[in-house]
DNA sequence: TTGAAAGCGCTAACAT
DNA sequence: ATGTTAGCGCTTTCAA
């Protein structure tokens, strides 16, 4: 039994000596390759478990040239994109032994540029860069890098690797479950016109429903949403049946701009909303019923697409839109028939 | 004019050999040290420039025993906390050329004994540990590391250096606030007591109050504040004219709650909240005045904390609370003769 | 089956 | 003032 070294941490060359083979043997042994008697093997093995002997990285990597470590460079001041995707990203990786430097750029050129500088120094085998929202260019330029760079709820440019959510599909989910629910006339109340992600819910929105129809374009607050209310209610006799939102704080607005009518969500109308956002949609009155962008997921396979690219391996090229899912809570009419129907 | 090489990083024996001098000198010009001709120096350094050296880090590293790199462990899955405190940490050790690793361990064990040897394998020069609460363990021991660990919004073991909100303090700041608006009575609507920040904000509040003032305990949830005014309407006559809440989602419980009663705010009652959140805090109607937890400060003392740390210099043993700020917008009642007052 | 030696890119003694 | 050499911890030919 060989003491443990506490003051440094033990090197391949402390397991060599205490087992009395070379380095090399050594280093074969532990990493299972080349010709080495399976006696010594279990020799090295052991003896390297025992004084917890574990590979200098560094080393590792200046020999190899891959670093195991990417950088995650995001737009995100608020955490509120970031943290599910860059989970996501390290998620797949760790088992990989690949870590992940996070950058907070706060969209600070100056900022992005020395942590891409000191990135590059460190050798990372690449960068994912993530913003929030999808038609905003990159503080910095990632297109002249000589490692592979991967978009995450951002769009790089045509010839590079995007995951972004697909908004025409999680608007069709959110009116496929309004019209299971029985809703014959659905509004869509949304943000900003200059938004991409608002342009592609409404024009989802409206080859689903009514090409001609109005969307209420306005902010992605609470206020907007009841604004939005106050203008649906002074302009029209009779109220639709459903309201389709652009984000959970705009239904926010639209919910409790109806309460202070007497109208009673989901009796007389029901709301759906966008981004399950769970301080804003599970405390809503009534729980909102919106559609979940899968942050975590768009993470995942942009992690998974970095590993192909680090080794190599072909991927997608262009926009990739991933699937949203529907998240049920309590402001949809549930149809007691509907289920039936199918 | 050299031409610079695409395909390979340069390095430094590219340099030298361009400015056909030896490796060592060129190191030496590059770095600034030994005695280098200043002609010379001259000409590596436009030579490196021209040809875009960058030193390698991994090999520095290698060499100096540092690598320039920390590893930021959180429980978080969610990102309210975690993003501005290590973006604050982050801010303050890009200017010093480290970058942190960022590891969401959503509380899993397996995965963040996975993450640790990742960041120990990778010779990260410091650990800085971050959790969603101070009074709950990390998942796992990082008290036998051979490198500095910081905790920040976690109190870590006594010997350690740990930065987290001054709740007293937080609470001080919304009772001092709601006085000078004139109330004369405060009720505090509050979390679980099983949170020390909840107890801990509920102590100051006793202190400055009334030492037997009943706190409500509840949730930390919009429905509780809701919940706890319907409690206070229906157990007595009259209302208080202040209200604390333990947090901007029961404040905003409470908002809504005197809103259904028709219960003007401020007007009739002074509300203040805790944490702005501002998916919450600024989206209330009114928007809501509230305590700011200065997120970001902690996560810059963390870091310097570190930055000296690895240097060995000495830094505060226990837990620091950091002084939280106010955030005024339009829940609290203002008194115009109060500002004369002081 | 094992070991000696070279080298990843850099820095720091030590010669010159 | 500059160059030569050794070495950080590891992997990988290539000989033995």
């Amino acid at each position: 039994m060989v003491k443990p070294i506490l003051h440094r941490r033990c090197t391949l060359r402390d397991v060599a000596k205490a087992a009395d083979v070379s380095l090399s043997t050594a280093s074969n042994a532990l990493n299972g390759v080349g010709r080495v008697n399976a006696e010594t093997r279990e020799r090295v093995l052991r003896i390297a478990q025992e004084i917890g002997f574990r590979p200098n990285a560094l080393a590792r990597s200046l020999l190899s040239r891959r670093s195991l470590t990417i950088g995650i460079i995001t737009d995100d001041t608020y955490g509120r994109l970031t943290l599910p995707i860059s989970s996501g990203v390290s998620e797949v990786l760790v088992d990989h032994g690949v870590s992940a430097f996070l950058c907070a750029t706060s969209g600070d050129k100056r900022l992005a540029e020395l942590h891409l500088q000191a990135l590059l120094d460190k050798q990372v085998d690449g960068i994912i860069f993530t913003a929030t929202r999808l038609d905003v260019d990159p503080p910095i330029d990632l297109t002249a890098l000589n490692i592979p760079v991967v978009y995450a709820f951002a769009a790089g440019p045509s010839h590079s690797t995007s995951f972004v959510p697909d908004d025409a599909h999680g608007a069709m989910l959110a009116i496929a479950c309004l019209e299971a629910a029985g809703c014959r006339e659905i509004l869509h109340i949304t943000g900003p016109e200059g938004w991409l992600a608002a342009r592609n819910r409404a024009a989802a929105y409206r080859d689903r429903c009514r090409p001609a129809s109005p969307v209420m374009f306005g902010e992605w607050s609470e206020e907007w949403g009841h604004a939005a209310i106050e203008q649906v209610l002074a302009a029209r006799e009779k109220l639709p049946d459903g309201i389709f939102c652009g984000s959970d704080e705009i239904a926010r607005g639209v919910l409790d701009g109806l309460r202070d009518h007497g109208i009673s969500v989901p009796d007389d109308i029901s709301v759906i909303g966008f981004d399950n956002w769970e301080v804003v949609s599970r405390q809503t009155r009534p729980p909102l019923t919106t559609i979940d962008m899968e942050l975590k997921e768009i993470g995942h396979r942009a992690g998974l697409a970095m590993l192909r690219l680090t080794r190599n391996e072909p991927v997608d090229k262009g926009i990739t839109r991933l699937p949203c899912s529907l998240v049920r809570r309590e402001s949809v009419a549930k149809r007691p028939g509907a289920e039936q129907r199918r």
